[in-house]
DNA sequence: TTGCTCCTCACGTCACGTGAGGTGGC
DNA sequence: TTGCTCCTCACGTCACGTGAGGTGGC
């Protein structure tokens, strides 16, 4: 798109540009999480798009945050997937304004649903916080109490 | 120190209570990270305290909400463990003044890098969020746009 | 006595870590 | 040609899951 075209990266520099490993993008392509980077010769090096750097990045931020475990993140995945043909449909075919509307509300569900893990996980984070803010104003009390 | 005596609870009972599995209970306590119920003859069931399950419920919570590795809880709970001695210290010794200062320096310490690890977490999570509330209202824009 | 929960091995699994030994592009 | 990163097995590890076979308290 842009002028400048995305250079392909090698395996170690998208691991070190979305913090994991190259053990951990062979595995995630092993078990399909990731697509296999096609056209590859037997033995030849994996080459990625800034594409799949999103892709992979996006994985493992979602990982991270709410705790799932591969077999739920490919569901999910899957779901993202999903959406992204959706939205192929979307612009390149046709669609009536009826399946423009079916297409939104799936896309609507799917944000709605990741929204939910979202705030379910933050709310537990705040509380967590609130304990601990707590605890050091006693603490606080405490010193101004003995200071001196 | 209620009058109504804590009753001691089984495994079990501790494990929905907390909600975990036995078999993690008793891998903790085989690892180091929960004390083995003491005076339990071998082969006899493990009973455990209202303490026992409040320390239990922390450890959890601080796994499940920061993705701490158990060797990394370990070290926060040793942490956790010295903090208690020195409560300890604190209403049953008799620590003069400048003692006392020293031993809220140091819990005061502790929680906040407690908190930095939450508010890290939470900082992360907030920016997932607004990435999906962004392309939610892309969405819902859009939904208006198509309808009817 | 009958259930139920508990016990201890011990092997299985998930998500990678970590070499071993070898090939391929700047 | 020399390094460096890459490749594919394949065994190791962490944090448990999951029976197998047996004992113990309401």
């Amino acid at each position: 798109v842009s002028p400048a075209a995305a250079a392909a990266m090698r395996i170690g520099d998208v691991a070190r540009e979305v913090g994991t490993t190259t053990r951990t993008i062979r595995y995630y392509e092993e078990i399909g999480l990731l697509p296999e980077s096609d056209g590859r010769p037997a033995g030849g090096h994996r080459l990625y798009s800034e594409g799949d750097i999103e892709r992979l990045r996006e994985i493992v931020r979602l990982k991270e945050l709410l705790n799932l475990s591969l077999d739920e993140l490919k569901t999910l995945v899957e779901a993202e997937d999903a959406r992204a043909l959706l939205r192929r449909e979307w612009n390149e075919g046709e669609p009536d304004n009826d399946r423009r509307r079916t297409i939104l509300a799936e896309a609507a569900g799917h944000l709605d649903r990741q929204l939910g893990l979202v705030r379910a996980r933050r709310s537990e984070l705040d509380r967590l916080e609130q304990d601990l803010l707590a605890r050091r104003k006693r603490n606080r009390a405490l010193m101004r109490e003995f200071s001196a």
